[in-house]
DNA sequence: AGTCGATACTTGTGATCACATCACAGTGTT
DNA sequence: AACACTGTGATGTGATCACAAGTATCGACT
């Protein structure tokens, strides 16, 4: 693998989970030394990442971590709420019965992790428990705007838990979800995922405005 | 405006157009020859619309302009009458009355272009057409999704003309829009925009199979 | 004291070179 | 004759240097 390839991969991991503030510039230099490698795989992997949506990019000015304004958020999350009610619908009629079986696991894990209030766990349960379910809709294309979508979100998400009050009702959609799964009920399935987006969506909203004046530096 | 900048738009252009075959590699150095540009700004562009896909990246091989399998095609088809069945959907609820007489002339200009099969005329009109529906919608990201979705389909799009069965039937459903429009039916304007796509699909999907199996070099 | 302007420093941009990797052709062996 | 190996050329990758654009700081003038 290339070292633009691990360095791309480092900083998209870094800037999902939240390692950099809302605002912060990625300075070539900075990023280069410390992580230990040269200059044009950094420069790479951050055009990349700016190509993607993920970094917002300025002329002669590099690029800098975006900052979310609550209405931009708004127009965010209803994008999600169509592509993921879509894939959901669809996936609901495509899913196997093992992958059934796989997403309940996983409705489990986010319980226990909810219970132990271990966000890490949490997260990646989540994500992985959305994914199983969009990738049976059989849509590529589909997969690919969703997941064009979670990377303008993806520095937010990690700041679910600062309030106390969401991991009481964060869970209930999926069970929702599973017993309209159950029943073969796939117009149910993008109702409840709609919900899931929307109550976790109501909770993000209010870090989004609470992280937009940050510093600039 | 940097060296860069100017390359990735010549080159996101030169792609739109269909002037590069279906599964073609670009070479840096010829590449750069080409444009009269050192080697780093066709780097950086060149990842840069591989990042957006509009280019196919393997490691140490380079880009190529991507293959669409039939499949692939009624995938993204499918895709485009989700995003841009809502775009038009939305769009029809806040368009200023201006900007329907804008719709209104760019109608009139594909009528032109069509009865003179002028295929670049039409496109542009086409092009300018959706996108200021679109736009009405107000949704950045939808927006930004859309223009996603089309890269992945450019270089097929100037095959339209191919078929001359096509120019027949194609600026049909944007009359059935436009009636849509002006009766402030939001519904019935998806549904035209759906059917639109859905026809020019049908023939380009020929196309699309058809330059599947064109030289690899 | 406030504002405008020049200078120095920071940081991204682009060129050039050296190297790694991959594809292909030619040659040898079984 | 078929296959494996090896060397050569083509091509992407990464380092280093030189430059340009932008930013901040300090000083001078009003």
């Amino acid at each position: 693998m290339t070292l633009e390839q691990q360095t791309y991969e480092t900083l998209r991991q870094w800037i999902t989970v939240g390692r950099f503030l809302p605002g912060e510039r990625l300075k070539l230099r900075d990023v280069a030394a410390e992580l230990g490698v040269g200059l044009m795989p950094v420069r790479a992997a951050l055009q990349r990442l700016a190509a993607e949506g993920a970094l917002s990019y300025s002329p002669n000015r590099g690029v800098a971590v975006p900052r979310l304004s609550p209405a931009e958020f708004d127009d965010v999350l209803q994008t999600r709420l169509l592509l993921e009610g879509e894939a959901a619908e669809r996936g609901a009629l495509r899913l196997s019965v093992a992958d059934r079986e796989e997403l309940r696991k996983d409705v489990h894990l986010m319980e226990a992790a909810l219970s132990r209030h271990d966000a890490k766990a949490y997260l990646a349960a989540n994500e992985n428990f959305h994914v199983r379910l969009y990738r049976a809709a059989g849509s590529p294309m589909l997969m690919t705007l969703i997941e064009t979508v979670w990377l303008r979100i993806g520095p937010l998400s990690n700041q679910l838990f600062m309030d106390a009050k969401a991991p009481a009702v964060l869970n209930d959609a999926h069970h929702d979800l599973m017993r309209a799964l159950d029943a073969g009920d796939s117009a149910g399935a993008r109702r409840a995922i709609e919900r899931d987006l929307f109550v976790a969506g109501q909770f993000l909203r209010r870090r989004c405005a609470s992280t937009a004046e940050s510093e600039s530096k």
